[in-house]
DNA sequence: CCTACCGATCGGTAGG
DNA sequence: CCTACCGATCGGTAGG
């Protein structure tokens, strides 16, 4: 019986979560109110908190799926044996179809984690920055075996990471080009703007 | 007599912008209050009022000021007769050293702009997508005149702009690189990601 | 899961 | 430019 009942719970949670991170992205964490997500869940206010702690956990979890997501695909790509620029292809790749398929928490993550409170807020912070370094260590990694022409390795990792965050952009005005050919532009010009 | 009074109002004026502008980037509009910006100002948040309509009014002037410099900026150089890709090239470094100079104003205006209301959210959305299509119009030319590859043109301008703005990053890591280095280094990656 | 409600904070105004 | 203050809204809790 109580599997039952802990079933319904994780379910409605997920939906919860999942409705919050739809909201944050169209209001912004501040602006929306927990009294319009549970009007969007379809329950009065108070409810919410059977599910919930408060409403900084919502943003908790929406920004470290996205990050355990980053860094699950980052240890996977340095353990394969491919060259240096593989490795950035496949991680563009999974950057820019990740954004397609989680837009929402990406988006929220990338945009609202300056309302994570403390510890949560330093500890995302740190993810991210050794979540750069790692990429950014592949790539001079590249450079020394002159697979990659010589630049600076942590401004190419911005351009990579916040040129992907502008499909977004795309994503809002209706997708006049397709998921896979927009794959295909990018990869196109960023790749071949690290090669020599 | 009163051209004292006017000019010492107008600075009071410009200084409340400059500081709302450096708070909203810290905090996100919805989260900075007029209290605490009364306080940064060193007066009471009623005071504020004399010298300003509203808080969406300082958030109009944050995000029309960027965009009405990107406006003149593109008009100039469509009137220039260099090729495609050294009009692109402009523009790139146009856009890094405005980035650099009004870092707060143009991180407000790009994560910001959701809190305008409307007339001005439709307004300054309109001329965002106007900006891209001029900016897309010189890249299918530089395609048509075959000095640039054959990519999507509205999807180079994505990663172009989006990836300037990823210098927030790099303005927040108390900058290891230097600000010239930097504009090299994107230039260089973007603009090789663009020729033939 | 709901009703009822609290304390805090907000943007903004009146009136001087 | 300040004191005093208002109405609205917020996140969250008690109690059932």
């Amino acid at each position: 019986m109580g599997r039952i009942k802990t079933s319904d719970t994780t379910s409605r949670r997920e939906i919860i979560i999942q409705k919050a991170a739809t909201l944050f992205k169209e209001k912004g964490f501040k602006a929306a109110s927990m009294r319009e997500l549970a009007d969007i869940v379809g329950v009065e206010a108070a409810s919410l908190y059977n599910h919930i702690k408060n409403k900084n956990e919502l943003l908790n979890i929406i920004c470290f799926d996205v990050a355990n997501r980053y860094m699950q695909m980052i240890a996977e790509i340095e353990t394969e044996k491919n060259s240096s620029l593989e490795k950035i292809e496949k991680l563009l790749r999974f950057h820019i179809t990740g954004m397609v398929k989680h837009f929402d928490e990406v988006y929220v993550s990338d945009r609202e984690w300056k309302h994570l409170e403390e510890p949560y807020l330093a500890n995302l912070q740190a993810q991210r920055r050794a979540y750069r370094k790692r990429i950014a260590a592949i790539i001079d990694d590249g450079i020394k075996k002159k697979e990659i022409k010589k630049i600076d390795a942590s401004t190419a990792v911005l351009i990579m990471l916040h040129a992907v965050s502008g499909i977004e952009s795309w994503h809002r005005s209706k997708a006049k080009i397709n998921g896979k050919e927009l794959e295909e532009n990018m990869v196109s010009i960023l790749v071949s703007g690290l090669k020599k």
